[in-house]
DNA sequence: CGCGCCAGTCGAAGCGCTTCGACAGTGAGG
DNA sequence: CCTCACTGTCGAAGCGCTTCGACTGGCGCG
């Protein structure tokens, strides 16, 4: 192995000359900084990133601790840690990628042992068990959602509060009366994933400032789960004309199900949806959506905690406001359906 | 920071003895190792990785390469992931995720610095220029797929030759004569993804040798692309009545298309497709499928890679045979485009 | 002319761990 | 009884790097 002290003498300087060319704590002159690069690129050295690590008390490396359950949209999560990585790299940082299933002792174990510098937690629960022990951390941490007691910790998310008001606002403002929210399967709001209940209360916000009369329904990410879904709303609610859907994975099969219904959007049925653009533009339907900026959190998260590295920033909670974005899945209700709502209250 | 000699002091024994007692390098006796064990515990002490990782010269850390594109099946990509996360994990090591566009450099730089023990490198291209770098690295390395000089380092990977024989073959043997092969997008043929090519090279020796008709396509991963193929097919090969499809993202658009169409799946086409199976339990029909196994694949990448480490194993190519799960759309052609096939040659 | 300063460099002291060689004590084998 | 091997422990020498303090010349300034 190409140690220091090899460019060192190679350079005919001391190992401290090359150190300091490396970090540029130090002035080195012209020269002897063209013959230590000289020496670095012929011997092809790399620094230790052990001894590095040992000496400086930083490691240049970033904990990622993704879901890797399948009751998330795999895609989006991808999404986060393509991001997350991408803008790691774009600080010289590495991620070390965990899976939320190592728990609080994964945090300790990596953080503990000096492995990482920060930590990125995604998929966190309303009453993480992992908040205190991020709190406990030498190291500092960034959340992508929004745990219930964040205090002492910063966070990052989508404003799913926001976002649930404004997908039921726009089909109310196309005049719909009744609409439905397909959510999240089942297992996320009995974990207490604090986006699934912040978008309801945002809808349910919504549903009661426009007086709309509203279903909602959990949906288990499989057609299976997506039919079952509709029958359910056609029974609770047969007057239905909007649909707000907040589950990436139900939303090919609500579209296909209500094309084998012959029931056509938005003419019959409007649709808002709650998902990355790249889902949006998968369909065969340009859909109305939400955008989950999935790679804006990532980078967002990524900055934050360089920031809170370099003591640049103190803790905070950022939450970004949704964009809509118009596509041909909303429209007017058909008519006898729908009363202008300026009529009502 | 508690260090191995606060533990040793409180223990009061020596700095060597705590290390043996962690790394059971020698004997110790009973009470030595209990007090040392309680001294651990209760100071908290974590051993410092950087510290280690200089001493030992080992990090028990894997690096992983995983592409980020999005003309590779995501999900598919998230179960590589996960599963060589999780069986690193069995072996107490942990995973340093890099992107595929860090290219040969990224590789270079992570074992140069010694940041990693070994490599497990996903999406791997024909002519793939990571390949001399893997060879050259002090560092042993696993492919996840199969390049074309993949001398000198170990690979793992579905057999898909056998995988496109038997997706063929199962058709032939229901009696089909004409059927499509719609792979993936155009972008995999053109980057000279190995598995594209071996498959559809296992699909035309049975088409071959069943004397079958056959057309074959690239599709996008879109409805939109799905839409085109199979307006394609039906140009090229209008007496087709069996369907390979080895594209996931395809899969979901070409059953809707079809029930669009009004072909019923399996009494007009029938369809084999090749995809994980928990894509295959998410459609609306129980399609018969050849497992892309990617849990496993990761698992025997990491099993493979540790071998390398301890010197128990070479390096070595092992290719999984294809298994074959029958679900509900494979059938006999409709009755006049099927003639036996032992009446043919 | 003498002082202080700054740019530029070096030497040495760690950072926290592993591991080698040494050594004391014990019991078995000749 | 002496040797030998083995068990159990210690001390010290690194592993490769960063960083602090110190040193040397040269220059500007009073």
């Amino acid at each position: 192995m190409v140690t220091i002290a090899d460019v060192a003498a190679a350079a005919g300087v001391s190992t401290s000359t090359v150190s300091y060319v490396l970090s540029g704590r130090r002035p080195i002159s012209r020269e002897t900084r063209a013959r230590v690069e000289a020496s670095i690129a012929s011997l092809g050295y790399r620094p230790h990133a052990g001894a590095r690590a040992l000496a400086s008390r930083h490691t240049n490396v970033l904990a990622l601790v993704a879901p890797l359950r399948t009751d998330v949209n795999v895609p989006v999560i991808m999404e986060f840690v393509t991001s997350v990585v991408t803008a790691a790299r774009s600080f010289d940082h590495d991620v070390l990628l965990l899976t939320g299933d190592e728990g609080a002792d994964g945090l300790d174990r990596v953080a503990g042992g000096a492995m990482v510098d920060a930590l990125i937690v995604m998929d966190v629960e309303a009453d993480d068990v992992r908040v205190p022990t991020l709190r406990r951390l030498r190291q500092p941490s960034v959340l992508i959602g929004l745990p219930g007691r964040a205090a002492g910790i910063s966070c990052v998310d989508l404003d799913f509060a926001a976002t649930g008001y404004a997908a039921a606002a726009h089909l109310a403002e196309h005049g719909h009366r009744s609409v439905a929210l397909i959510g999240p399967p089942p297992a996320v709001y009995q974990r207490g994933t604090g986006y699934a209940t912040r978008f309801l209360a945002g809808f349910d916000d919504a549903v009661e400032h426009f007086g709309l009369a509203s279903a909602t329904h959990p949906c288990e990410p499989t057609f299976d789960g997506a039919a079952a879904v509709m029958r359910d709303i056609d029974a609770r609610l047969p007057a239905v004309t909007g649909l707000v859907v907040h589950n990436e994975a139900a939303l090919a099969p609500v579209l296909s199900i209500l094309r084998a219904a012959g029931r056509r959007v938005p003419q019959e049925v409007s649709i808002v949806a709650v998902c990355p653009q790249n889902v949006a533009l998968g369909l065969p339907v340009r859909v109305t959506s939400i955008d989950v900026p999935a790679p804006q959190l990532g980078a967002l998260a990524v900055e934050m905690v360089m920031h809170l590295l370099d003591g640049s920033h103190g803790v905070q909670t950022r939450l970004l406001a949704p964009v809509l974005t118009e596509g041909d899945s909303c429209g007017p209700p058909p008519p006898g359906t729908a009363r202008p709502h300026t009529s009502v209250h």
